[in-house]
DNA sequence: GGGTTGATGTTC
DNA sequence: AACATCAACCCG
């Protein structure tokens, strides 16, 4: 059991993403086995933020490979992904679900749920369960000046079968394959990526 | 079950 | 204006 070091966020984005599911995230007190996870690449990747983001491109630059990278959504949730960075493809890696470890009890109060796969099943669940916020952006997961209390280790008894589908809940570059999540755990998010169907109630465009 | 909707604020 | 979400609510 060891934590994971700066040079395993140093390959291709898609690479780590999949090797993360097994590992376990610590935080604080609190820990969850990770069991589903999103790639976004910061070259040719219309749904990652640095393709929209110049604050992005800037963390992408600035920050050392397994920094955390952290952003508020639909203004209520934070999300939390790790940087990637040094190998053939830079690139976030979002943290979709985890299956609760250690400070369970902590998590159902901050939830305010009891059952176990209600806990981390989606991006904004876990960040809730553990504690994650906006201070955190920029925390260092891996290698020196990491934090005692938080980090990735790898389990004694990883065994996941690594499933590949396609990303969840975005509107660009939709049919990428680069999610990847443990097939039939009952901590996952949604259950399977889906298109998504022309919006009919979307605005048209003036002639 | 599945589809729909409102809550909420940052970034560009 | 768009957005890497969630839970409550409807309907059946």
């Amino acid at each position: 059991m060891s934590w994971l070091k700066r040079d395993f966020f140093e390959r291709d984005v898609l690479e780590v993403a999949r090797d993360l599911v097994g590992v376990e995230l610590v935080w604080n007190g609190c820990s969850g086995i990770i069991i589903e996870t999103e790639a976004y690449a910061v070259e040719h990747d219309p749904a990652c933020h640095t393709a929209s983001r110049p604050s992005a491109r800037e963390f992408v630059k600035s920050k050392p490979p397994g920094t955390a990278y952290v952003y508020f959504n639909y203004g209520m949730y934070w999300l939390f992904n790790l940087l990637v960075k040094g190998g053939p493809r830079d690139g976030l890696i979002l943290i979709r679900a985890l299956e609760p470890k250690r400070g369970i009890d902590v998590m159902q109060r901050r939830r305010k749920r009891d059952k176990l796969h209600e806990l981390c099943s989606g991006p904004g669940k876990l960040a809730v369960a553990l504690g994650i916020e906006g201070a955190h952006h920029g925390t260092i997961m891996a290698g020196r000046g990491r934090p005692p209390g938080c980090g990735l280790r790898i389990p004694s008894d990883s065994k996941h079968e690594v499933v590949t589908d396609i990303r969840v809940g975005i509107s660009q570059a939709v049919d990428f394959p680069w999610r990847f999540l443990s097939r039939h755990s009952p901590h996952l998010s949604v259950k399977h990526g889906k298109v998504k169907a022309p919006d009919v109630k979307a605005p048209r465009r003036p002639e």
